[in-house]
DNA sequence: CACATTTTTCGTGGATCGACGAACAGTCTT
DNA sequence: AAGACTGTTCGTCGATCCACGAAAAATGTG
């Protein structure tokens, strides 16, 4: 549940380290931020502890995509294994906002997906609108949370860096205070989704309110847990 | 002023582009995002337009740090050099809370500097504790509209990715209020650096504060746009 | 449809990366 | 002071990056 803040953290150093003049002092930085001695990094990155000395030394003026994201990636993972503390502090600092509460999963791709696979993978049946589009990430929101616990520049967050997305909303009952919010908010998402619910108990209002901001719906009565669970391994 | 922001969607860029599975692919999405045509990239890039191509259609696996700097670098100067259209759209909503009224300016090093140099260079007195020390980055913030605007949770933000850094107040009257904020807070800077304000007058409370929580307290009377000014060329 | 413009593909050469391992330099123990 | 560790420096070599430019493919535009 926690991986939202753990990507984040991750891009953050990720991209420090890459638009640093030498990325070798910054990878250095983050790998004492968190406490490891560079043997462990090489040994849990299966290289020569030489490795880690040539890139914070400087010898690689510019490493590749690659090793950075690798050396990230095991720096956060040795940290997990112990428990991840400094992720914890770390990520508490920059997103204390960024509630579990509220957020259960938020992803950003690459590339473009179609709205219609998307929809499929976690059986949606359609109420309105169509599929013919393409969306670049989805966010899973406790609607009830969403609504009692976010002020109103914090609910823009869920949207992460694209409207072009699927809001999926878990638990409603009605699906009318979600898609309330959404008529009074400036963006609009490209399809929304209720999460736990049957076609015949949608108020009707909902479908109303969708057709207004082109908004196509969708629910699903699948489990909140399985649909990260496909999501997360859907291999887009 | 705006600059802190910039950096952030920098990093963002960044790490999503390093840490993604088909760094061209990434690449692409954010000259998309950006409504910016190959040639001009590779324009304003100074290299012939096949560079950008090969990049985004994945010849490169793995593009070194310079290479891709180089590119989220230009993307956003375009943005820029337009009006700054789709940062203040990217940038506002991630970080629709991050206000230019609270936070004029932060920094987090890459390596860790001499609290005394650091002061020195912004023309501070010591009232309080020792420079002896390392600090990792600084923070601008406006006094009273950080105690107006930022609710708890938010207030931690001034705190970057390191506590052990310089927190200036501006335009101070007397430095209690943004002493007792940071006294009744768990995180506690190396130092505080109070502006606007000549040393006998400030409150006798404050430098009694700052023992307690072992901060090294000073003043400035430097204008903020030149301290800012300072911070931003100093070769660190 | 034809023409101009933009974008992608691809072969190539020089530069740099990425990893190794041996040698060297510190830092604790005992 | 010797020995055991941990970490850094450096020579080396194959792989890959980086940029170019020519040519093919795609995309407008009248």
């Amino acid at each position: 549940m926690k991986s939202v803040l753990r990507t984040r953290l991750a891009e953050k150093m990720a991209g420090e380290i890459t638009l640093s003049d030498s990325p070798g002092e910054a990878l250095k930085k983050w790998r004492i931020n968190f406490h490891i001695p560079p043997g462990l990094l090489a040994e849990r990155l299966e290289v020569s502890p030489s490795v880690i000395s040539d890139y914070e030394g400087g010898r690689r003026k510019s490493p590749g995509t690659a090793v950075v994201g690798k050396i990230v990636e095991t720096i956060l993972a040795i940290d997990e294994d112990a428990g991840g503390k400094f992720m914890k502090k770390y990520a508490n600092i920059l997103y204390s906002d960024f509630d579990d509460d509220v957020i259960y999963d938020m992803h950003d791709y690459d590339s473009p997906i179609k709205l219609s696979s998307f929809c499929d993978s976690i059986g949606c049946t359609l109420i309105n609108g169509d599929l013919e589009h393409q969306i670049y990430g989805y966010t899973i929101v406790n609607s009830l949370n969403a609504i009692l616990q976010l002020s109103s520049s914090e609910f823009n967050k869920i949207y992460g860096w694209s409207t072009e997305r699927a809001l999926i909303f878990t638990n409603v009952s009605t699906g009318k205070s979600p898609m309330i919010a959404i008529r009074v908010t400036p963006f609009k998402p490209r399809c929304v989704i209720l999460q736990g619910i049957t076609p015949e108990n949608i108020n009707p209002l909902v479908p109303e309110l969708a057709r207004k901001d082109k908004i196509a719906l969708l629910c699903t009565e699948k489990g909140i847990d399985e649909i990260i669970k496909t999501l997360r391994e859907e291999p887009w």
